[in-house]
DNA sequence: GAGTGGTCTAGACCACTGT
DNA sequence: CAGTGGTCTAGACCACTCC
């Protein structure tokens, strides 16, 4: 890395690793910081792009540069689906009682904002070839930002599609009125006669589209996982899907296969 | 985006998709494109920056600047561990006969390279924990780059950590001329006694960082697809963990998770 | 050598934040 | 208002590729 950028960038990742920075501090104003790298700014900035990509850094206008603390991974493992699935055909006192983010964060219900919007979109034609059905044809398009409250890191963003002539068949299942449901998507399916088969998991990397950076207060340049969820039904029919976005820089996502014993 | 850099893009992306300016064909020049714009050199390369992120465009310096054609995205998805296993028992004329890229890729044994480099480590903390060893412990770290061979088109970095001393028992385990190993990791790992029960798939998406970009000739800006694949023996013992990286624009994961079904 | 992209500078002005 | 980061310009020079 024979650019200024890069070497200012490499200096200032061990200024911030060795604690000269400390997490979490203001840093030195851009002006200061050209005057100690004897640079022009553009050359600066250049070199906090890299920092700030990489999640280290956190630009707020008219405030200051600040050393961004590292933050826990939110952790995001599949068991939750057999969970969701178990919880749906117990009693609604119990399914009130917690929802799947929970499962991932271990925040109780209270902890948790659910804003669901819902509305009808045209299938699109990857999503109508997933459905099955002609490109088209009308989705439920319903979209969860799910965050905690209060603090300002949120967690992911949902829209999950269903196909609404399948699930108009109870009317209250396109009504956001009635969120948060309590046993989820799987129950809300279960009202309507349909069991889940299996859940495939799409994971992709890309980076944030339009006001994606924004709903997920993302840092420009950190990528986002998104995470294409299609569940089958018993009859091996798609009957929902769900993209589900999460900032790179703080999922871990966790998947377990398990192996068969060799003959003894 | 009110920026002139985001209206900018905005239209070269506007361009690319209503095939204004094709797929695989090179852009006019920087200096023509400011003309059109009527914007500076560096506006005009911020615009470029973005569209390089996203993996629309491919920079080569001293020739141009073209037109990204999409690629088929590799899939991979956690079947081959079992398919892995179940060959280890197979003979060695069966098991010489393909290797786990090629599950991936459907490509034959022909098509790849796999220069692994071997050498060992003292391991640092986070690997000590996960392998349950001392930090300072002495590793075995191979790393290998595999690709498709005459393309310029890689597919994947990958770096093995096993405990040296347990690995050491059978010599040719730590003698990379030995490779590529017919049955591969779980093969080698069975010379020695040791059968795996479960692989856990730990998922992330970060920057590239040092060399990673250089050596899976991935554009700037583009994330990393992280895969930290700890396998565990049947006593419970990690004896393996590979950090997998993957370009994240052409990567595609896969895990299926199958539901229990409800009692009748 | 001509043409291309990559880096860097100095200076200007705008937008946002807190006092 | 002062101080901060965000955007933009015009011009220069360097590094790489191809002829």
């Amino acid at each position: 890395m024979a650019a200024k950028y890069g070497r200012i960038a490499d200096d200032m990742r061990r200024k911030i690793e060795t604690g000269t920075f400390v997490a979490g501090e203001k840093l030195p104003a851009e002006t200061e910081l050209t005057a100690l790298y004897r640079v022009s700014l553009n050359t600066l900035r250049r070199a906090m792009d890299l920092l700030e990509a990489e999640g280290r850094l956190e630009r707020r206008q008219g405030i200051g540069n600040f050393v961004r603390a590292p933050r826990p991974p939110i952790r995001r493992s599949p068991d939750r689906y057999q969970w969701e699935k178990d919880r749906v055909l117990q009693p609604e006192a119990e399914r009130m009682k917690t929802g799947a983010t929970e499962y991932d964060t271990g925040l109780t219900i209270d902890a948790l904002e659910f804003p669901a919007v819902y509305d009808t979109i045209e299938a699109p034609p990857d999503l109508a070839d997933v459905f099955g059905v002609d490109a088209g044809s009308r989705l439920l398009r319903r979209t969860y930002r799910t965050r905690m409250r209060g603090a300002d890191s949120p967690l992911q963003l949902i829209r999950s599609y269903l196909v609404y002539d399948v699930v108009a068949e109870n009317p209250a299942l396109v009504d956001s009125s009635r969120e948060p449901w309590p046993g989820g998507t799987q129950h809300q399916l279960y009202t309507i006669g349909i069991e889940l088969d299996r859940i495939v998991d799409h994971i992709t990397a890309r980076p944030p589209q339009g006001d994606e950076a924004e709903d997920l207060r993302m840092l420009p340049g950190v990528a986002l996982i998104v995470i294409r969820k299609v569940s089958y039904d018993t009859t091996d029919r798609v009957v929902e899907l769900s993209d589900v976005l999460m900032p790179g820089d703080r999922t871990e996502l966790e998947y377990t296969t398990k192996l068969r014993r060799w003959p003894a």
